[in-house]
DNA sequence: AACCATGATTTGGA
DNA sequence: TCCAAATCATGGTT
C-alpha cells in the first residue's frame, strides 16, 4: 500500500531489507543490529540535525511492521534512544509504537499514541481497526463475555474515532457526503448519464465509473420503487376497499416516468 | 430481533 | 452493452 518515502540515502538499508525478503526465516532484527549499517545508524541518531538516520529508522519500522513480526519491532523500538525527537516525529515510528502497544495489550498507551499524533490517510484503516478492537476487548473483559453486534455498536458510539486517525466523514458502506451530494446533483440533471459523463463524475467524486453507474442504477431503481409505492397508496385511498385484489385493471399507469417522488426523497 | 439504508451483484431482456 | 428488476451483504438504528 504505502509508497515508501525513499530519499537516496536509504539505498543501503533498503538493500539489507530486500535481502531479508529472500530469506524470511533469518532473524531480521538480529541481522540488522549486527550489520555495520546499524552501528552507523545508532551513532548519528544521537547527534543533532541528522534526519536521514531517522528516516532509516522509519524505514526499518515499516519493514518490520509489514513482516508482522511484532516481537522484533518491539525490540527495535525499545533499542532506540528516547531523547531523540527526530526519530519519533516520523509517522512510521508512531504507527509502529501503536502496533506494538496494541499487541502488548497496552491499550491506554495505544489510545494516547493515536490521540496525540496526526496520521495520514494511508494509516487510517489499520489504526482505526486497532482503536476499535482495543475498545472491544476492554469492554469484553469488563463484562466477561463476548460482545454482540449491538454491544460493539454501543462501544463505537461511546468511543468515537479520534480525528487524528479519521478524516471526519468516512463511512464504511456509504460514500462520503460530498460525493453523494455531487451524485444527487448530477442525477437531477440527468438520470441516464452517458459514459463520458460518468467518467467525468467519477473523476470529480473519486469513485470508479462502475461505482458511479451502480449508484445511478440503484437510485433509479429506488426512485421507481418509491413512486410505485406512492401509486399503490393513492390507489388504496381513492379506490374503495378491496378485500381480495385489485388485479384485472388494465388502466394502471405504466411504471415508467413517474419520478416526482424525487423531491421528497431528498432532504 | 426486526428494520432500514445503501452499495454491489446477478439475471434476463432489448 | 446498457438497462430493469431482484437479490445479496453489510452497517446503522430502533
Amino acid at each position: 500500500m504505502g509508497a515508501l518515502p525513499a530519499p537516496p540515502t536509504l539505498a543501503p538499508i533498503h538493500f539489507v531489507l530486500k535481502n531479508c525478503h529472500l530469506t524470511p526465516h533469518l532473524d531480521l532484527c538480529f541481522t540488522l543490529f549486527r550489520s555495520p549499517l546499524m552501528e552507523t545508524l545508532r551513532a548519528p541518531v544521537a547527534l543533532p540535525g541528522l534526519c536521514f538516520s531517522a528516516a532509516q529508522v522509519a524505514s526499518v519500522c515499516e519493514t518490520l511492521e509489514d513482516t508482522g513480526d511484532i516481537e522484533r519491532l518491539a525490540r527495535f523500538l525499545w533499542s532506540l534512544p528516547v531523547n531523540v525527537d527526530s526519530i519519533f516525529e516520523h509517522e512510521s515510528v508512531q504507527r509502529a509504537r501503536a502496533v506494538v502497544a496494541f499487541h502488548a495489550g497496552s491499550f491506554k498507551e495505544l489510545y494516547n499514541i493515536l490521540e496525540t499524533h496526526r496520521f495520514t490517510r494511508a494509516s487510517h484503516g489499520k489504526l482505526q481497526a486497532m482503536w476499535l478492537e482495543a475498545h472491544y476487548r476492554e469492554a469484553e473483559r469488563l463484562r466477561g463475555r463476548p460482545l454482540g453486534p449491538v454491544d460493539k455498536y454501543r462501544v463505537r458510539k461511546k468511543f468515537p474515532l479520534p480525528r487524528t486517525i479519521w478524516d471526519g466523514e468516512q463511512k464504511t458502506h456509504c460514500f462520503k457526503e460530498r460525493t453523494r451530494g455531487l451524485l444527487r446533483e448530477w442525477y437531477l440533471q440527468d438520470p441516464y448519464p452517458n459514459p463520458s459523463k460518468k467518467r467525468e463524475l467519477a473523476r470529480a467524486t473519486g469513485l470508479t465509473p462502475t461505482q458511479v453507474g451502480n449508484w445511478f442504477k440503484n437510485r433509479r431503481q429506488r426512485d421507481r420503487a418509491a413512486a410505485a409505492k406512492n401509486r399503490l397508496q393513492l390507489h388504496r385511498l381513492s379506490g374503495r376497499d378491496s378485500p381480495r385484489d385489485s388485479a384485472g385493471h388494465g388502466d394502471e399507469d405504466t411504471p415508467l416516468s413517474v419520478t416526482d417522488s424525487d423531491s421528497e426523497l431528498d432532504v
